[in-house]
RNA sequence: GGCGACGUGGCCAAGCGGUAAGGCAGGGGCCUGCAAAGCCCUCACCCCCAGUUCGAAUCUGGGCGUCGCCUCCA
């Protein structure tokens, strides 16, 4: 069974799923007049990461991320560069699909975009005034904020409190529009300028909070199960959206809140206004994707994360502690036939299947990502610990591959592929002249040319020519191979 | 001012009542011709003070500290 932690109920709590084995996901997704952060990516990263456990675990996931494409902020920064509004968005919308991409984020199975959901926001705004939820002033309308008594359940807030407690509601200049200062725009009458929609209201064009609820809604109907976003977003952002949802359907909205963790630099919030923000493109400018994540995944999803390059640097040597586990196991299984076969996997068969299970139990902890990862490197030391020892052989290549493929599906579940045996392919044409330099010979291609410098080095070793063994494995390492002497052989 | 989260080894971090996973870094040893990789061993008075309990990092109260939200924010 797996548990999740409820932002609403504030405790983890069983997942049971609307339709069984079903799961509909909601996602809040960006604005785009910029390019996407890397606090941004550490949350798509976290529901990336959430939806493909769900879906290895069995559950046909639909995934639903929006993309709001209409903001104060977008036409701020269309103004600036003195284009349309449309223009920066388009951009925007490219430029965050391309860098989830780059993060290795799996597309949503939905996503919509708020500027061609128009006709449902203008619907769900005409109900919640037909419900005597919102009302309109002057081309506005705005959500009455009283007429919903459950105002402050997602976020654990009471009206009253938030009233007396306010700093200066009273600053904005537009409260004395509404009825009560905590009610929210759902739809704002359009400025000259701006990008509007006809509307029984006039010129307009939604607030953002209306957005989310009326595209969840289309797409997922309510209620649905699981709806998350960042943890700023919990107020007022995702509890506008209850107070909108619910009030118009009279249903519950969604049955599980997940919100992940802020993202720091250096112990400090990543804000605009600080300017002390990286994007994620310049991230992975120099970083691998794969490492990144590897990063993210060591910090539980709801709690702050510290970002830094010395937690990049230490991310990428975990994450080759396993790829050379991994590399070595493929290494035995293509040249068994060279192995003297003595060792008795069955140990080993069985610590796999112990490791796998134990990687649900911890997953299926609200989503354990960090305690997940200790179970695999636990059992990588098991692994590694068998190979080691030289008394012990690989015999039975299926239980080989069979270890191999765990490690590569649990990792998988992270979005980490673990395999990299394009080898062949990799070898640079360097190492065929290296080869006629050293073994006499180049070599009908690059892999065999490889081959060949190790069966090289191999024989000077044997014959204690330490400088020609030196010089092929120098050669090799100018050419980026590093060898790896293992127990059973050298391989590259 | 209101609401909330957190404080575990040098760094990061899991843990949710039974005497501390894992990663990175460090020390010692093994393997190796030397390396690399790997293996073995080693490195924690769980912020402080009280309390509950046979037993607490884990529960309660108090203190100190850090951070977040309350305004656009993933």
């Amino acid at each position: 069974m797996i548990k999740i932690y409820n932002t609403q109920t504030r405790n983890k709590v069983d997942f049971e799923a609307i339709d069984r084995g079903k799961v509909g996901m909601y996602v809040c997704g960006p604005t785009v007049y910029n390019y996407i952060h890397i606090g941004n990516a550490r949350t798509f990263i976290s529901f990336d990461i959430i939806r493909r456990y769900l879906t290895w675990r069995g559950f046909k996931v639909t995934f639903v991320q929006n993309v709001t494409d209409v903001d104060d902020k977008i036409i701020k920064k269309a103004h600036e560069e003195n284009r349309s509004a449309a223009e920066v968005a388009a951009e925007y919308t490219e430029a965050f699909i391309a860098d989830m991409r780059a993060a290795g984020v799996l597309d949503p199975d939905i996503r919509p975009k708020a500027t061609e959901e128009i006709p449902e926001m203008i619907d769900l705004v005409s109900q919640l005034i037909e419900g005597g939820h919102a009302y309109e002033v002057e081309g506005d309308v705005y959500f009455a904020v009283r007429s919903f008594p459950e105002y402050g359940k997602l976020s654990g807030r009471k009206i009253d409190e938030m009233e007396s407690g306010h700093r200066d509601l009273r600053a904005s200049g537009l409260e004395d529009r509404k009825r009560d200062p905590l009610d929210f725009a759902v739809w704002k009458a359009a400025k000259p300028g701006e990008p509007s929609w006809e509307s029984p209201w006039g010129a307009g064009r939604p607030g953002w909070h209306i957005e989310c609820s009326a595209m969840s809604r289309k797409y997922l109907g309510l209620p649905f199960d699981i709806h998350g976003g960042g943890a700023d977003l919990v107020f007022p952002h995702h509890e506008n959206e209850v107070a909108q949802s619910e009030a118009a359907c009279g249903c519950t909205f969604a049955n599980y809140w997940i919100h992940g963790g802020m993202l720091q630099i250096n112990s400090e919030k990543m804000s605009k206004s600080l300017g002390n923000f990286l994007l994620l493109r310049d991230v992975l400018e120099t970083t691998q994707p794969e490492v990144l994540r590897m990063l993210m995944l060591q910090t539980h999803y709801r709690s702050p994360l510290d970002f830094s390059d010395e937690r990049l640097v230490e991310s990428e040597a975990a994450l080759s502690r396993l790829a050379n586990t991994v590399k070595n196991l493929e290494w035995l299984e293509n040249n068994a036939a060279d192995i003297p076969s003595s060792l008795d996997i069955r140990a080993l068969i069985e610590q796999t299947q112990t490791a796998r299970n134990e990687f649900i139990v911890v997953m299926d902890d609200d989503f354990n990502t960090a305690g997940a990862l200790g179970v695999v490197f636990a059992f990588v030391g098991e692994v590694n610990a068998a190979l080691a020892d030289k008394t012990l052989s690989l015999s039975d290549v299926p239980a080989v591959y069979q270890v191999r493929s765990v490690l590569v599906e649990l990792m998988g579940v992270f979005g980490i592929s673990l395999e990299g045996d394009q080898a062949e392919a990799e070898y640079p044409r360097e190492v065929v002249a290296l080869a006629n330099e050293l073994a006499g010979y180049p070599g009908a291609n690059e892999a065999q040319a490889v081959a060949m410098l190790l069966d090289c080095r191999e024989q000077a070793r044997k014959n204690k020519e330490w400088a020609l063994a030196d010089k092929v494995r120098d050669g090799l390492a100018a050419l980026d191979l590093v060898i790896e002497d293992t127990p059973q052989g050298p391989r590259i």
